[in-house]
DNA sequence: CGGAGTGATTTA
DNA sequence: TAAATCACTCCG
């Protein structure tokens, strides 16, 4: 039987880390429990977010499960998929930010280069060549204007690296409208903006993070 | 831009329900939206079962179309089409169930046998009669036919051990159609798996509590 | 512990 | 496959 309620060494962290689970004990979650970690220095960690952010990539936990203290080589999967969708976004983000660079350059540039950058928009960052680019454009193109060549393409909309990939039927995303443009910079709009509060939400987390940790070693050793 | 996020009424329904859409923001089904229903208490309601189940036979929610709100007759056919193949062996699973109900509180009771449990489920524990079966049975279909006796226990709801608490009225939820005894062999599934997690996860709390409890003290008297 | 928000699973 | 339902996470 499981000893609840007790600090337990956890294997798939560094040496120090510990794991508790609490049972709830009435309402309407009754019986369902909460899974905590303890730091080395005994800072706690309610969720694989605020654990993630605390170890940046000094352990990686892409496959670890939050729940069950375990590495989990099953989510990876899930994980992969997930990922591809993220670079998905990130991709759109980035192309749509290059196009941006265009006519202008901005904030969020600057931004860019003073902050770290989450893994999947810096793999695909670095090649900036004309024909790159172009293919990025049509592809944006593509994903907002399904309509235009009569296509429904479900896997790009859900896998654009397909896309961004293949050098080739990207011509036909050129017979483009007026309203497709104005629906583009609406989407380059957007995106600016969420990229804007991605960025800053990541910061100021890792800095409030950072933050707080000082301040509960500080109470824990006081 | 439409505006999203606010509840509007709902015709469809009885006076006081309202619908609302929300736009999922972000991770990988961001652009999705989920509908919520609000009765006029406030409560939310998530899917249409759940509607259903509050609801019962005081509205004909069979047309009802959950995602837009509004009474689609073209939804009828496929309902009538799909009960009547499932009442071909409706009593049948009924029986079954009763009597793989009887294995399955067996098994149940060897649980409870061996871990201490909280006062209000001993009471149920010890007994094996067919009565007591009887009562759970009632006790399950009673979750699922709330207008029947006009109950409306949020709790049961959500967590099915709350039940074995309450020692009576249930022998009105024998009202039942065929079409709630089909319902009720997944609610019974669903509320055996849910309650036997329920008590282990309480039981595993219990020992914990006491195996600590016995260790202060043994400190304390040291 | 609650509950909104999202992931995971099931259904049509 | 997508839609609907259900389950869970995560932070207040």
């Amino acid at each position: 039987m499981i000893m609840e309620r007790k600090r337990m060494d956890c294997p798939a962290l560094p040496p120090g880390w510990k794991k508790e689970e609490v049972i709830r004990k009435s309402g309407l979650s009754a019986g369902k429990s909460d899974v905590y970690y303890y730091s080395p220095k005994g800072k706690k960690f309610r969720s694989k977010p605020q654990l993630s952010r605390y170890l940046g990539n000094t352990v990686d936990l892409a496959c670890f499960d939050f729940r069950t203290g375990k590495m989990m080589p099953s989510k990876l999967q899930k994980n992969k998929q997930r990922l591809r969708n993220e670079n998905f976004s990130l991709s759109k983000l980035f192309w749509e930010k290059r196009l941006e660079g265009l006519r202008s350059s901005d904030i969020t540039q600057e931004v860019l280069r003073t902050m770290e950058l989450p893994r999947g928009l810096q793999s695909v960052g670095p090649d900036t060549t004309d024909e790159t680019l172009l293919s990025a454009i049509a592809s944006a193109l593509h994903m907002s204007s399904a309509p235009i060549t009569g296509q429904t393409s479900t896997a790009a909309e859900k896998n654009p690296a397909i896309w961004l990939n293949t050098s080739q039927p990207l011509c036909k995303a050129f017979i483009v409208t007026d309203e497709d443009i104005r629906e583009q910079e609406e989407k380059v709009h957007q995106a600016r903006k969420s990229l804007e509060e991605a960025l800053m939400a990541d910061g100021l987390a890792r800095a409030a993070e950072l933050t707080r940790d000082a301040g509960s070693e500080g109470k824990a050793s006081a």
